[in-house]
Order: structure tokens, then sequence, then C-alpha cells
DNA sequence: ATGAAAGCGCTAACAG
DNA sequence: CTGTTAGCGCTTTCAT
């Protein structure tokens, strides 16, 4: 069985010594004889010594581990491909910081207010980064307002939080843009829920780029869906079946562009011959596809990295730099666009 | 700023009890009163009182916290497309049993044996749940044989350890038999790494499935490669130019697959009709792609809730059921093998 | 240079 | 029924 730890006070009791010179001794502090240290040191590696961090945070009145938190929507934000890209980038800071990283999301839309609540205020964690949820979840609004050390992986509204956010608007731009340089001028996009600040976004850099180019906005041209795959599938039956004409989409999620991709080869339609398809991601997929998929490439790696490293900048009250962050997005081009790269 | 928190402390002084009282009362002990219990609640609720867990945790000597740790391996580990789906059945489980997730992973390769040591007895969390890593992994053989609470998944070489695993063996031998059932008799098998112990299995599962229908096996019939779509990609191409002839494809995950789908594609053989193709995960993906991919099906929401059920069991000392559960795995006729549904 | 003592927030054994 | 006390493991004054 597990037997029981080795703790500090072992230590001393083996090297003769307290546990105050103990503790000093394996914190390397300078007011305690080399020799005395030595033998501490010794000690500690000889019985493996680690120190409880339960006891020395409660002591520290620090975690050391911050929180990667979900709104309720967790089946949905799980199942984005680039999640695991954030998390990478979020773990490689925090391990250079010998930081934690406590997943958690919140047990039901009921229980949600009260999850948050409890994770600022149990202390399990220093501090948090948010991922967006619906902006009717007044939840999040809570947390980010609360004054505790966050990080919200999306615009807010107002400046004084500290986000790292991706190029939506302008990312949408190019996209729109980039088909109607490919000539086409009869395009639709496919958006995700419109209750959320990112399709929101997304929406508008659709409608400015129409805008500047004098095409006029229906609202037929969006169709709103879940970024599922599937649901990719659906909104190409349904743009068909509307009798509407289009030469362009614009997917605002690289699955959703795949889905539609299907099924617009499914109903005969060839690709970009009569419909160019441009996404959002650069999910590791959208090489493989046939066509390969012109899309938008999100850093999710550099957006975790960067957020982590703003929350731990911010608990150590150091210097965070700019308190909204906007990595840039890249228009990566293959063939589903029409365009020759 | 964030202010000062509440404390037990707080919340026994305003109620006009000791902390022991307020203690009790809080946790619903029925030799408190009733008054006192309802006045200390109302002052709990009034103020907002979350408890300090690490006080608690200090206290009780528990975390109430699992880690899943991933071997050095991180990128590899993490970028496995239903990595999280794992995530998603372990949070079910863990929520409910108002347990934490702990996500941790060893900084480096030199550091490796501290880190999980250091997991193993820092007393952040209570168990593990072990991603598998490669065979020649020692560290990972140190952890599971600690005696610390461990999960494990995937096969071990004995069966004191608690383990989840997929059936490796039983798939690749179902895929391999339905190439053959198709009529293929010139197979070739996409492996991954063959230091991981998945690998090996779902390659003797391949041998086997030829050698009970009476094909030879040769060894240039296996390649190994690391498991994401460029090195199915590679695989495809490494094959044909190598002059041997096949007519069907095992890969060892969808993603190879897809790869390979592609790769030959792209010299112009027909998918199923010149070569059949089926993998394994039944990724999203694999039902979008021309033709959808016929696959194995491994659950692996399910086993990441299995795995949580069982470490808090084991935790409990509670029972836990078999030792050793052997999630089946299943096979999902597509288009890419060449059989009608 | 070292040790004694206090205390982080919590719970539980023991008294009353 | 409630309060006193002790202690989980650690760090940090403050004495010596």
């Amino acid at each position: 069985m597990t037997k029981d730890h080795v703790t500090l006070k072992d230590i001393a009791r083996i090297a003769g010594v307290s546990t105050a010179t103990a503790s000093l001794a394996l914190s390397g502090d300078s007011r305690v004889n080399v020799k005395t240290r030595r033998a501490v040191e010794e000690v500690a590696k000889r019985l493996k010594y680690v120190p409880n961090e339960i006891g020395r945070s409660l002591r520290a009145k620090k975690a050391e581990t911050i929180a990667l938190i979900f709104p309720n929507t967790t089946h949905f934000a799980f199942s984005h491909p680039y999640f695991v890209q954030l998390l990478e980038g979020i773990t490689e800071v925090l391990v250079e910081n010998s930081f934690h990283l406590l997943l958690s999301t919140a047990p039901s839309e009921a229980d949600e207010a009260a999850a948050y609540d409890k994770i600022l205020r149990n202390r399990r964690a220093d501090g948090i980064i948010l991922w967006p949820a619906s902006i009717r979840d007044r939840n999040i609004l809570r947390i980010v307002e609360s004054g505790y050390p966050v990080v919200y992986l999306g615009k807010w509204h107002h400046d004084e939080v500290v986000t790292v956010e991706r190029e939506e608007f302008g990312g949408a731009y190019k996209a729109t843009e980039h088909l109607i340089k490919q000539g086409r001028r009869k395009l639709v996009m496919i958006s995700g829920p419109l209750d959320y600040q990112v399709s929101i976004e997304r929406v508008e850099g659709f409608k400015r780029a129409l805008q500047d180019h004098q095409i006029l906005f229906e609202s037929w041209m969006v169709v709103e869906k879940d970024f599922s795959m599937e649901a990719g599938v659906e909104a190409a039956k349904e743009l068909l079946e509307s009798g509407h004409r289009f030469d362009g989409i614009f997917a605002a999620n690289d699955r959703m562009a795949i889905g539609a991709m299907k099924g617009l080869q499914q109903a005969g339609i060839t690709i970009p011959d009569d419909v160019a398809v441009v996404g959002c991601d650069n999910i590791e997929m959208a090489a493989m596809t046939s066509p390969t998929l012109t899309t938008i490439d999100q850093p999710m790696r550099e957006i975790g990295a960067i957020a982590a490293r703003k929350l731990i900048a911010l608990l150590n009250r150091e210097d965070i730099g700019e308190k909204q962050t906007v990595v840039p997005s890249q228009l990566i081009i293959r063939e589903s666009c029409g365009a020759e790269a």
C-alpha cells in the first residue's frame, strides 16, 4: 500500500535539525550553514522527499494552479478539433512555470452559477482561463467582472478585461474577400450559433466584405448552424433546396466547411468549379479533403501560450503587456476556393 | 482587488458559535441544534461562504482530485482526435463525484522521472489515470507499480494493475478479416510506432487474421508510421513505390487511413475498387471523407468514464468490479472497404 | 546559524 | 448540543 509520505518533519528529525532549518536549507537560504544544508539535502534525497504541495499552498495562500474553465456547453466546446492545440499551448507555458492545470466544467446549466463561484473561491486555482460562452451567459459576466485573475479567450465589451482574441472579423473578411477576388459574387455563409460573439464577428466580417465590394447582403445568405460536420451537410442541403443560387461559401469553421463540401458533392456539385468553399480554423483535416480546403489559420497553440503567460504575469503582479492581444489570422490558400496558391 | 476570502472562522464569529460547531452545522451533522444550524447556514449563505478546499484537503489528506497524466510524448498524445472524447468521459464522472481533474505532462524526457515522482507524492492528486506510453518508458513502469492508485489505459503485462483497454487485437482482427471477406488477399497494414503496446497488438491482430485465412505474412506488409495524416500520405507513397502489389489496407488509426486514401487518390488509384481501406478509431471525420471510411469504433468517451469510475472506487476502497475491463470495439462499415453496409 | 512558535483553514476527538 | 483543543505540512518571523 501507499505508505505514509515522508514529511519535512521526518527530514528534520533524521538530519538532526529543526523543521525550520530543514525548510530553509531545502530552499537554499544563505543563512543556513553550508554543511547543514548539505546534510539536509542528502537526507531529503535519500528519502526521496517531495514537499506536500497542499501544505505549502495552504501556507502560501497560493495554489500554483490555474483553471481552464468551460461554460456549460462542454460538449460543444470540447469538440473543437483545436481544443487540443489550445491545451498544448497552455500546458507548455505552465510546465515552464511549475504551475498545474485544472480542467473545469460546470456540471449542468442549473449549477453553473454555483460552480463558478466555487472555482472562484475554493482556492483550488489562482486564476482562470475562460473559454468563451454564449453572450447570454450571465455567469460568465460575473466571473469576468469579479476581479479574480481571468484571461478571457475572446472579445469582451470593455477593455479592463484581459483577453486573447483571434482576429475573427478580419479573418472572415479576408476569407470572403478572397472568394470575391476569385470572381464569386453570389456568396453565402454558414455561421455558428449567433449567440456567440465569435459568430457575430465572423458574420460582420462577411457582411463588410460584401459591402466593400458592392454586393447586396440579404438575410438568407447566412445560415446558422452548430459547428458540427453534420450541420455543414445539412446547411448545404438547405441552401440547395432554398432555390437561391450561390457560387461561394464561407463557413465559420472547417468542420462545417467539410460537411458542406460533402453535402454539395453528394448533390453532384463540383468544388470549386460550381461552388468555391473557404473554411476557418485550419484543422489538420483541411489539408486532406478533396479538394483540399482553403481556410483561415487560427493559431490556437499560440493563443493558449499567450493566455497562460498573461495569467501568470497577472498572478505575479508583473507587467502583462497589452491587455488585449489579438492574434492575427492568416489565409491558407488550397484548392477549394479555386485560386492558384 | 480580490478581497480576503470569507473563512469558517468568520462564519463562526458572526453566527456566534465556535468554528467546530459551524463546521458541523454546515456539514449537516445531526448533533447540532436545528436552530443553530439554520443560523449558521444563513450566515454562510449571506457571506457566500465557500470552504477553502486547500485547508480541507490538508486536513483530510485527500485532494479530491485525480490527475490525467501523459508521458513525455505530449504532442503525440494530445493530437489524438479522440483525446477530447476521453476527457469528456472522465470529466462527466468526476463532476458527478465532485472530483477535480488535473492535467499533467512531464516537462521533458529528462525530467520525466522526477515529474512522475512529484505527481506521485506532492499530494496534489489522489490517483492517476495514465495514458499509455512507449513500452520502453521505465517511468511508466515505476508509476504503475508504485502502489499508487492508478488506472492504466491499455494492456499491462500482469494483472494486478487496474486497466481499461480497448480491444486492440480483436479490432485489428475484425478489420483485417473484413477486408479478406471482401475478397482482398493482398493486404498491407499501416502501423503506429512499434514501441507502443497498442501498435504491437494491432499488428498481431492483423497477422492472425491473415494466418487464419491462409495468407502468408511478409514483413514488408507492415509499414511503421507515427499516427499522423501526413504519415498516412507518405505510407501510401512508399507502398506504391515499393512495387509490391496490394488491394487492401488496414491502417492503425483513422488519421493515417485518411492520409493514405489521399496519397492513393493522388496517385490515381480508386478506392475501394483498386484498393480497399479500413481505419481505426471512428473519428468524426471518417464519415465525411470520399469515400467514407470503414473503421473500428473505439468508444473513448466510455473508456474515460469507466476509468474515472474505477479510480474513484479505488480511492473510496469500494469494489471496482473486474480489474481489467476490455471495451469491445465495433466494425463500422462505410464505403472505403467496398462492402455493402 | 539555528530553533521555537505561530498560523494558513479546516475537521474531529474529546469534554463538558 | 456546543466549545476547546489539536494537528494536517509547510514557511516565516522572532528569539537565541
